[in-house]
DNA sequence: ATCGGATGGAACGGTATCGTATCGACTAGG
DNA sequence: CCTAGTCGATACGATACCGTTCCATCCGAT
């Protein structure tokens, strides 16, 4: 995870010094997600997100300009992204392995909390909508794959409906898990992960 | 919509008079609603809330004992309980038409906003869950219902997973439209719960 | 008509956060 | 060694909300 700092009015120092700290630069954005988890987007108070991280406000202030350049960045630099599935062989489980992937990162309580104050901000204003649409493009990825790689194999038509198939995947475990709250055992996630290949052949 | 305000300290004059102006009290709830969805709940001011219903603040205090008991019973007032879904024949049919019901609610701006901060709220404190899992219970019985009437057809064994098949229903318009925060046509709505038709079936 | 009591509206003190400015201390390139 | 620039810390005025208190008004019972 690079080094990330909006640069927008940082001198960068021809003549040399004075950069300002990476691991501190870090502390504040894991400051920031711990403060978003545990009061709400809209009540995160920079001055304890700068107490949490054992900074100063300045130090926030002299990284970003606004509140919402720093909610970017650190959604950003949060970096959801999934690493892609490996061919597990079938369509039926590549599916069972990107729901069950997909439980572990909804498992985080910090993640639970987040997700869902970011898409009501993201109904909000355009500016978290927009960062709400990058982060779903990156979500994107794997599943795509994985439909691909169904088309290859035969099990799936090539006149399948992307964007329909990738609602149906992940849909029913973010449901019971951010909507209801409830984590799902294993063998449900795959009793789901069975229901939803199901639905997958009959988009054709 | 019945008057409903708390009468935890409200003295309720066996003498007679003086009772809270009911278009008032639901002038309150209509306000706080719309301040949550403008800012999010984290962020309503009640004193924004009053203002905005021309109430003064003490309009709130006299009804409700804290914030969290007002959004409680704001939202219980809302009745957010979709009508019971009649028979359409078949199991196909009744999916297609709750999806378009859901549908329908959820192109309300202020649901798309007020939903996700919700299951927020609800990671974070005991009495947003409470509440959350009271509106899910609301939500279930269409569902249920429309369960019930395809096994009596049939069309789905008892042995269904009813749990399951209920998080299958909604889930994928529910992400469609609240996460990525698009509208899906007529169209996509059919082919939608074409898939979960299937997906039911393939659940016994 | 009168009177008791709750009502709505406004004002109050207290607290928290904002965004900025300033301080001495420290660090690293030149 | 020197200088530029960050560091934590603190102070500042401004703003917004909180939760309470006070007051004139209005309504219903007697």
């Amino acid at each position: 995870m690079e080094r990330k700092c909006s640069d927008q009015k940082k001198k960068r120092t021809p003549s040399g010094a004075a950069v300002p700290r990476a691991e501190l630069t870090d502390a504040l954005y894991q400051a920031f997600f711990a403060e978003w988890a545990e009061k709400g987007f809209a009540a995160v108070s920079l001055e304890r997100v700068a107490a949490r991280a054992g900074a100063g406000k300045a130090a926030i202030y002299r990284r970003w300009s606004s509140r919402s350049a720093f909610a970017a960045e650190a959604v950003e630099a949060l970096g959801l992204r999934m690493a892609v599935i490996e061919d597990r062989g079938s369509l039926e489980a590549d599916v069972t392995d990107f729901l069950f992937r997909l439980r572990v990162v909804l498992r985080h309580p910090l993640v639970r909390r987040i997700l869902p104050d970011l898409h009501a901000e993201a109904a909000r204003s355009p500016e978290m909508r927009g960062l709400n649409t990058r982060i779903a493009s990156q979500r994107r990825a794997p599943g795509a794959g994985l439909l691909e790689r169904a088309v290859a194999r035969g099990e799936l038509p090539a006149s399948l409906d992307t964007k329909l198939a990738l609602d149906l995947i992940p849909a029913p475990l973010y449901w019971r898990m951010v909507v209801l709250g409830a984590t799902p055992s294993r063998a449900e996630v795959t009793k789901m992960a069975s229901a939803v290949t199901a639905g997958l052949r009959a988009l054709a």
